[in-house]
DNA sequence: AGACAATTTGTTAGCGCTAACATTAAGCGC
DNA sequence: GCGCTTAATGTTAGCGCTAACAAATTGTCT
């Protein structure tokens, strides 16, 4: 079904019905109600292909996330999703697994769908993955590297926030409360570089606070249990910190379940603190301190961001820069375990 | 960059190019250097879009879910996903929220882009668009239906399993365990019809195996909430039944937090049954009993099944029939609260 | 060496659509 | 009613790529 026949049924040539399409006020009354009613009766369906190599501007942003079943980025697709669908745009999505050279693999199958912007997960790619970008941002395509506060280019649009502050955030919280001897879990995910930050921010600001600090890392595979399995290390080698900040909910979680099976106190003697309040985090336990991200704010805010590059320009036309707004801040949720 | 771009650096024609990328073994050694050469110099990235007009094949396949932030559908999304890229396919993802004249729209959106294939979630569909659907598998384009066991067209092809059956098989549960006066609460959303063909399944179940049954609707939001309410209200006015089954997980955890809060004895007094085996399912109170739903596989089967349509005749191809291999058969398993 | 097949490259046309320009029809003042 | 502007439609060409066919080159056998 293409234009061609609908234009036959309404008696008129592609270009009229083409332009009833976009600019339905440059075609006289009578003509549109013929073309309508031909649309109507093909049931035609434009194909954008042809549009987009026609025009040269494509409706679809492409998307690379690290893993789409985690729920902070699934949250992160869901706003991004939801704002793009708002303003007619398509979304191609695509999940690394946390690896660079996967991510690099689909940078360039999806720059062959010549999309309008590109969305990208963190500041960390392989050197042939910010060539591919540079060049991509060269010919004029929105380039956006979500969830770090800093982009690896600087020309790059960047919306999230500072991992190293919310780190250190999470240790001044334990020290505000009067923890001294403090530990940070880290992600199992070799590649979780945000989970990284995170960490050292943490470990930096506790060391100008004079507090102990000490660091380990989660095991790989399901992050509860490795949550979990932590906690027994501890107890077993008889090192257990006074308070322990973890690099997300879900290890943060296990190790409160095992300290509650373990009959240890939380907080009187242990103090646990999660990252990314994730919708089980208020209910277990009593509830979970942890720092709330706004996960599903920060796909929005692409979204919207990459909307605004829409008319002429894309390339000079919108506000390259830094966006960190205050509704983009990771927020220190006190509850029962800290 | 385009093609003559490359072709002019390498000194051939456009469609020498073209044919060292889609069929080197045609193209002599000596040239296949050059061609490679300037492919690399230029840093080339073929257009899909004019690829895709001038062969009438596209490598796209699209997908329309209710929500992308909910970790059942996240999880089948990752399973598609991986199997789509491992064979080179690229993903249009789209979230109807649950809303059938959202989905419509998508449909048409979605169609726009002449997809490889289309992957919807369930048999229910507006009017509107099982005509677009019926037209798109008239024209050649796999139809799949993802999650249900049945479908709503006998043509398109279906990848999931019996709800009512896995509903039944919660009710078998119950009464084997000596359980009479059982009880399933509803998911709140209004549109989660295989979270009501559960229930229907479960009732039909309970009543022919002579148990008492009454079913309630959780509250719409915060699904761990709305469990933890259900409880509250069948305590403060005495109704609690022996053992409940829930539409999902996340209700049923709202349930048995509640249930540790109130000192309810799970499952010597009541005895509860989720569904999904979500990641937090066996860390939280001993245990959830639940049904394991396989989520991720039925990304996969779907992402293989579309797969096995690319060559040739797509229409006659491939095994339009259902599918529900045993690796599809959701599980029953049992823990600590039932 | 000549005829024929196999290999390699080039040429032409068209996928479905839309800018840009060309043409025709309609509206309007005097 | 004439020349003017404005509105409505048509014509041409081309976006970047590839199927199908044509041509040129090489190899092979008698």
């Amino acid at each position: 079904m293409t234009l061609a026949d609908v234009a036959r049924h309404a008696g008129v040539t592609t270009m009229t019905v083409s332009r009833f399409l976009r600019t339905p006020g440059q075609v006289a009354t009578g003509t549109a109600k013929r073309v309508q009613a031909a649309l109507e009766r093909t049931g035609y369906v434009a194909n954008k292909q042809a549009g987009i190599l026609a025009t040269g501007t494509s409706s679809m942003v492409a998307a690379i996330i690290p893993n789409i079943a985690h729920s902070i980025f699934s949250e992160t697709i869901q706003g991004l999703s939801d704002t793009l669908e708002a303003h007619g745009f398509e979304l191609l999505l695509a999940s690394s697994g946390y690896s660079l050279e996967r991510e690099q693999k689909q940078i360039r199958a999806v720059l062959g769908w010549a999309p309008f912007a590109l969305v990208l997960t963190g500041r960390h790619h392989t050197p042939g993955s910010l060539q591919l970008l540079q060049a991509a941002h060269a010919a004029g395509t929105p380039v956006v590297e979500m969830w770090d506060h800093v982009s690896s280019r600087p020309e790059f649009a960047h919306i999230g926030f500072d991992h190293a502050a919310a780190g250190a955030l999470m240790a001044q919280h334990f020290v505000s409360r009067g923890y001294q001897n403090l530990m940070y879990v880290d992600s199992g995910v070799a590649q979780d570089f945000r989970a990284h930050e995170r960490g050292k921010g943490f470990a930096k600001s506790a060391t100008t606070l004079k507090a102990r600090i000490s660091t380990v890392s989660a095991a790989a595979g399901d992050p509860v249990a490795a949550g979990r399995q932590v906690l027994q290390k501890l107890v077993h080698s008889n090192q257990l910190p006074r308070a322990i900040a973890f690099a997300n909910d879900q290890l943060a979680v296990g190790a409160l379940l095992e300290a509650i099976d373990q009959r240890i106190a939380v907080p009187e003697r242990l103090a646990l603190l999660g990252f990314g309040d994730f919708p089980m985090a208020g209910q277990v336990g009593g509830g979970l301190s942890t720092v709330a991200t706004p996960c599903y704010e920060i796909g929005q805010a692409t979204g919207q961001w990459v909307v605004t590059c829409r008319p002429g320009l894309a390339k000079l036309n919108p506000p390259m820069k830094a966006i960190a707004s205050s509704r983009l801040q990771p927020n220190l949720i006190h509850r029962k375990t800290s």
